[in-house]
DNA sequence: TCTGGGGTCCTAGGACCC
DNA sequence: TCTGGGGTCCTAGGACCC
């Protein structure tokens, strides 16, 4: 194996606790949680009491009774986690940002100017603690794969460099859940089977994965358990969908209820489609139940849409008819929309006669042209006064603002 | 014991076309 | 009329990731 380790994987520790220590020294050292009803992120102290993102506030209090729950500074960590992007950019062009707090880079072009990999990885690690005063955990080695699973091995606060010599031994001890893709259903499914680590699935007949797991994912694990990562480092990728989603606790399944959210959801979906220019053709809808059970709808236009009122509407009918084929369920805790089929670059001004084309939503070309107009005046007053300024829904909506919509941008894939 | 929100990709069946 | 095969799109559900 003639190639060398030089594809990069960082990844800022627990960060937006860590943001929260560094602002607020008192912190420090602490068990910490980001969030109220439902933590936001853990600080490593609260980790080690089993505190995770996602678990309810009542069940992590319960676990660390100690545990300090503090507001999110959102802004902050656009900003923090911007920059330490940036500092990886300062190296090489070729970086791939995964999230607000992970990013892929392949520094192969640049080690004339700046030396050996695990260089750059100290260099970068040395300066994202100097300049921005966070801890970064960073993998190198010769696949994206293995730099992903090196960076968490590393952590917290480490660096792990995979020499190409010993790939395999290294990968075959960890367990398979350390697998980009393996999560804790194929883990469960691979456990049943006697596969604990990577080396044992390495080893295990490619018939058989596949038999358990499906054609394309049994030959995706395959490959990477041999460490055959193929995947390149994309400098940009455009979003396939969009899509906003609202927990409301458990409300009666009736019009009342689903409409205004329903409104709220189109209005942040669409103002992000008409601000790229990139309406979509597909609505889908997802409720979910008081069991947590959910379903989904989906209807696909011939033409593109991004209109606020017109996403609502197309909604609020997938909805109805999901609910019409569970009449049991009496209860809903859930509502999604998600608009997919993106188109690359569109003249929104064509949205408006395509758009039309169903005459039962939109009688006549009046209305689609008010409704047009008003999604413009709305999108112009929010880029100059703020999203909250206008809008529809969003101050009966407030108190069911479950987490605040800064927190939401931050999860918000550019489009 | 009952977890929020924004995404990606895969599967399987059916419709439809050639 | 019956039979077959391949390709594409749509829909619903599910697993997974951050």
């Amino acid at each position: 194996m003639a190639t060398t380790a030089t594809i990069l994987h960082a990844d800022l520790d627990a960060f937006y606790a860590s943001v929260e220590q560094l602002l607020d020294p008192s912190l420090r050292g602490k068990p910490i949680a980001v969030g109220g009803g439902v933590v936001l992120a853990a600080s490593y102290e609260a980790k080690a009491f089993g505190v995770r993102g996602g678990m309810a506030g009542r069940q992590a209090c319960e676990l660390c009774p100690q545990l300090i729950f503090v507001g999110g500074h959102f802004r902050e960590y656009q900003r923090l986690g911007d920059a330490a992007i940036k500092v990886i950019g300062d190296f090489t062009p070729l970086v791939e940002r995964i999230s607000i707090d992970e990013a892929f880079a392949d520094v192969a072009g640049c080690t004339h100017l700046f030396g050996p990999p695990d260089e750059i990885a100290k260099a970068i690690r040395r300066r994202v603690r100097a300049e921005l005063g966070l801890p970064i955990s960073v993998g190198v080695a010769r696949t994206k794969h293995l730099a992903k699973i090196a960076s968490q091995v590393a952590k917290p606060d480490g660096l792990l460099i995979v020499d190409p010599e010993i790939e395999l031994e290294f990968l075959h001890r960890l367990p398979v859940e350390l697998m980009w893709g393996v999560g804790p259903v194929t883990k469960a499914r691979l456990a049943e089977m006697g596969v604990l680590t990577i080396g044992q699935l390495a080893k295990t007949p490619g018939w058989s994965l596949e038999r358990l797991l499906g054609p394309a994912a049994g030959e995706k694990l395959a490959a990477l358990a041999w460490n055959r990562d193929r995947r390149e480092i994309k400098v940009r990728r455009r979003a396939r969908s969009a899509g906003a989603q609202s927990a409301i606790g458990r409300k009666p399944a009736e019009e009342h209820v689903f409409r205004p959210t329903l409104l709220h959801l189109a209005d942040r979906i669409g103002s992000r489609l008409r601000a790229k220019s990139r309406p979509g053709r597909t609505v889908t809808v997802r409720v979910r139940f008081a069991n947590l059970k959910s379903v989904t709808r989906s209807m696909t236009l011939d033409a593109p849409i991004s209109a606020t009122v017109i996403l609502a509407e197309i909604a609020g009918d997938l909805v109805r008819a999901a609910l019409a084929e569970h009449p049991d369920e009496k209860t809903i805790s859930l509502l999604a929309i998600s608009v997919s089929h993106l188109e690359e670059h569109w003249d929104l001004e064509l949205e408006l006669p395509l758009g039309l084309q169903d005459e039962r939503r939109c009688p006549g070309t009046k209305i689609g042209m008010a409704r047009w107009a008003a999604d413009r005046a709305v999108d112009k007053i929010r880029d100059r006064f703020g999203w909250d300024a206008i809008g529809y829904g969003s101050v009966t909506l407030g108190t069911s603002r479950s987490v605040p919509d800064e927190f939401r941008e931050l999860a918000e894939k550019d489009l």
